[in-house]
Parts: C-alpha cells; structure tokens; sequence
RNA sequence: GGGACUGUGGGGUAGCUUGGUCCAUCCUUCGGGGUUCGGGACUCCGAGACGCCAGUUCAAAUCUGGCCAGUCCCA
C-alpha cells in the first residue's frame, strides 16, 4: 500500500488521501460537495452528534425539527440575512410539473424557518428564554472547491436558536454557549480560539459573531463553529415579541449557535499523522480493536481469549471489535491505524496461557496489561491516550500564531498572526491584503504569546488609542 | 461570477499528440483454492473500465460540440 502523502507540506492532499483510505466518506457521489456517509464514519458522526446533543442539553437547550423547505417571503424578511444568502441557496421552483406560485428555499440555515413559528410560540415573559436545537442537513450552493467534512453543499448542521428578554440575558447565553463549545473542544482534545469577527464578516443579519477557529496547517485555519448574538435585527422584521412582567410589549433578542461535521474534519486534521487518522476516544467508533495472533498448531486459547476480553470490555460499556479476519497481524495493525482506533490488544498464544494482553496505543506506546484488571487498565489506557492528545495538540497550537509587527511581515506568513489593529475596516482590508487571507477578528480571550500584555500598536497605521489584539490568518 | 485544465474496472494508471496494431497496459482491489500467520505474505484461478448525449468517419478511448462531475487560478 502506498504512503501517504507528507501531511505538514501536503496538507490538503494528505487530507483527502486519509478521508477515503480510512473509509470516512465515499466522495464519488455525483453532486458536487454532496458525499456518502459511509457506515464508519457515520459511526463517528453519531458519536459526535451524541456529545453534541449531551452538552446542549445539560445547557439547557430542547431538540426540535423544523422542516427543509423555507417559503421565498418567509426567507425575504430580514434584509441583511437575505443578500448574505442569496448568492447561494437552493431553490424549489416546481411541484411535479406544476411551477409553485410561492418557491420554496432550500433551507441554508433555519433562522427564517423558525421564526414565524416562534411569534406564535412566544406571548409573554414566562415563555421565556426559549432554547431550542436541531440537528438537520442544510444547504449550500458552495463556489469553491468542496471538501469532504471541511466543505460541502449538504451540511450536516447543529444549530441552536434562543430568544431571550433582553440584551444581557443574550449576551449570557452566548456565555454558555462558549463554555458548551469549551467543554466539547476538550472531549475532542481540540485547542482552538473564540474571536469576534469584524464588522464585516459577522453573520448576515447578526449584532456580532463569534467564531470559533482552529489552526490546521502553517497560517490555515478552520472555522469549527459560530456562536450570534442578533439582538433585536430578526425579531423585529419576524414580530417575535413578548409582554414584559409590567404589561409592555418588547421584542426578543435571539442567539444562535452552530457546528457541523468540520467538527469531525478538525477531529483528522489536527490529531492525524503519517500513519492515518487518530481518533480521541469520545468519539472512536471503536475505542479497542483486539487482534488475536492465530498462529501455531492449537489457535483456540487464543480464539476463546479474545472473544472473553471482547465481551468484558463490551459488557463494561467500551466499543470494541474483534478483528478475527483471515489477514496476518501486521496487515490489520496497519489497517486500524489508519482508521485511528485509539487502542489495539493483542493476543497471542503465550499471552492466553498467561491471562495477560499486549496494549498499543495509537501513539504507539506498547504495555503489557493482566487480565484481570483488563477494565480498569483499558479505561486508564484510553484516558492517557486522550490527555496525550490534548498536549500534543496543545504543543503545535501554540506554535501556530505568531506576532507580526509590520505589515511586510505578513505576506507567506508560516503562521497565524497575533497583531494590534485600531478596529477600522480600511486598516482590516490592509491587513487581509497583507496575508492574503482575513482578519478572523479580536480574541475573546488573551491571544497567544501576549501574556496579558496591552495591545500593539496598529500594524497598519500605527495608532495607539483605539487598539486590540486581532488575529490575521488564511481560512481553509 | 471569469478563465485554464482534467475525466479509462472499486482505487491509482498506460494508451490520446499522428483515429485502425486496443475484444485496452500495469499496480492495487474484489471472489474462490492452497501454503501461511508476533508489523503491510506467497501462489494458482476468476471478476471488473474508456463520464453522459450527440456529431464527424469505412473505423472513435483517441477528433468536434453540448451537458455532468472534478482540479487549479482570478474576482
């Protein structure tokens, strides 16, 4: 089999080469940017799904479906959200052969659906806060080159919708969102940044967007989620309103929140190596995959070894296979650690008689484990595994930015860039023009390498009074 | 949105310039048999493709047009 292509100088073809030989996704299906959930990496996404649907919910949050099929006025209310979207949604014209006197949109994100039904669902205080999410495909009619989990037309999309009383209780609840996100970054061992976006790139129709970035490769970055805040801008035009404890009526303001399965892109972009995908095992699709060395003239202590470890560790609640296929040993180690199981048991002959297992992690750290304590020693192996994770990733994130100090410095930038900018829009296109990519916006938090410091002067006009830490990269 | 390029079994490819030698090459994959089995085994037998639709021609994988899909560059 081949080699894959070097991931830190061929990122992108490597990506794609470990997508399809890890069985991910099958990207021969004849629309573009509209792929096949294949069973193991739709294993992956319902493990991913599940996270998602556990953390919102201890949020606060309810699960609601709203339909795909948006009427064109209903789309047309809130001007800003429309001319966002316009360019790129999918339009139902016709029914059978009949041509609809209302088209119907393609929902590319379900504000516009929900919010008529909200008016009626919304009368007064004690209605509040209504939190809502659904997790749905939606569609986009994406220009650029689509990718597999990074970027596509069909979007299988999580997305929270809450109206609240006012401002604050807002800005509170995209508070919990972030802490939400927070607590399923680290399940997935993904160190990321929280940045409001510039004026320019906020969400169309949003008061402010913040987006949630990853770096994956020299001065790339994925944007892995959004978490808005609208204010009153859709409340208004969708007449969501509610009577106040004083008998005053007033207009929601509404959040949003949303991922998708880049979530599931960034899981292989930052933890995959040369050997194929690492998966953290919040959401392998087999946390253990147990390989039994068949060998030698009597296999059947091995046979019915393996088969005992596999029902303990499933009866103990791990996801596990037996990979009791007719290939050699080294032809499925190679095999499973292309797919990223977290964890790899082998048993042999010598290793039944003696009541003990071999355990590989996927970091290739190899240990021999008593069977009987196999429980316990499979459940510390995998939460090492993870805090392994975490800290390599840790490691090349914060070598990911780097300060830029002149504009000059930002052209074939290697790295995210940390810089000051005075928050005008002419000063932002500077900068983007620089590094040939954007301005991602101002940290929620202190940037990397800045150590509390006050923000550098601006890099473009050299400003003092008005300056922020802002982050310059190139989106994936 | 503008431009350039590409499309051959499940995956990767040779052949295309100069139409015939192609009932299409090689690697891999898949199915079956045997020998194997502690890091990608070997061997035998078998399966499987010219993106789609038109056109030119005695003859099209090869030339032309449209469509679909993909890649790259620019807005």
């Amino acid at each position: 089999m081949a080699e894959l292509p070097d991931k830190a100088t061929q990122f992108i073809d490597w990506y794609l080469e470990v997508v399809e030989a890890a069985h991910l996704s099958d990207k021969r299906y004849p629309v573009k940017g509209m792929n096949v959930w294949t069973p193991y990496g739709f294993r992956a996404r319902r493990l991913l799904d599940a996270l998602l649907i556990r953390e919102i919910e201890r949020s606060g949050s309810e699960p609601v479906e709203f339909p795909a099929l948006i009427p064109a006025n209903e789309f047309a209310k809130e001007g800003e959200h429309i001319k966002g979207f316009d360019a790129q949604v999918y339009w139902v014209t016709k029914g059978g052969r009949t041509d609809l006197e209302m088209p119907l949109v393609l929902r590319p994100t379900s504000e516009t659906a929900m919010y008529p039904v909200f008016r009626s669902w919304i009368r007064s205080h004690r209605d509040l806060p209504l939190n809502v999410y659904q997790i749905v495909n939606t569609f986009r009619y994406e220009t650029k080159t689509t990718r597999p989990f990074l970027r596509v037309r069909e979007i299988h999309f999580f997305e929270e919708h809450t109206c609240q009383t006012d401002e604050a209780a807002a800005g509170a609840r995209v508070d919990a969102n972030l802490a939400t996100f927070d607590t399923i970054a680290r399940a997935l061992a993904l160190p990321y940044i929280a940045l409001r976006r510039p004026e320019w790139d906020k969400f169309p129709g949003a008061y402010y967007s913040i987006g949630l970035d990853i770096p994956v490769a020299g001065a790339r970055t994925l944007q892995i989620g959004t978490v808005h805040h609208y204010r009153e801008n859709f409340s208004r035009p969708y007449g969501i309103g509610y009577e106040d404890p004083q008998g005053i009526q007033r207009p929601v303001h509404q959040t949003t929140f949303g991922l998708s399965e880049r979530l599931l892109g960034a899981v292989i972009a930052v933890h995959g190596d040369h050997h194929g995908v690492v998966f953290p095992s919040a959401i392998a699709p087999y946390q253990v995959v147990l390989v039994p060395i068949l060998g030698g003239p009597d296999p059947s202590v091995v046979r019915s070894t393996a088969a005992e470890i596999r029902d303990r560790l499933g009866s103990a609640g791990f996801r596990v296979w037996l990979d009791d296929g007719d290939e050699r040993p080294g032809a499925k180690y190679y095999r499973w650690e292309l797919a990223g199981a977290p964890l790899r048991l082998e048993i042999g002959r010598r290793e039944a008689e003696a009541r003990t297992v071999t355990a590989v992690d996927r970091l290739g750290r190899k240990e021999s484990l008593a069977l009987d304590t196999l429980e316990s020693r499979v459940r510390e192996r995998l939460a090492d595994l993870d805090r392994a994770l975490a800290e390599q990733a840790a490691v090349r994130y914060s070598s990911a930015f780097s300060r830029a100090h002149r504009l000059e410095d930002l052209p074939g930038s290697p790295t995210a860039r940390v810089l000051g900018w005075c928050g005008r829009e002419e000063c932002g296109h500077r900068i983007e023009a620089g590094i040939d990519g954007a301005l991602l916006g101002t940290p929620v938090r202190d940037p990397p390498g800045t150590d509390g410091a006050s923000p550098d002067p601006c890099i473009a006009c050299g400003r003092t009074d008005t300056t922020v830490w802002a982050i310059a990269a190139r989106p994936l």
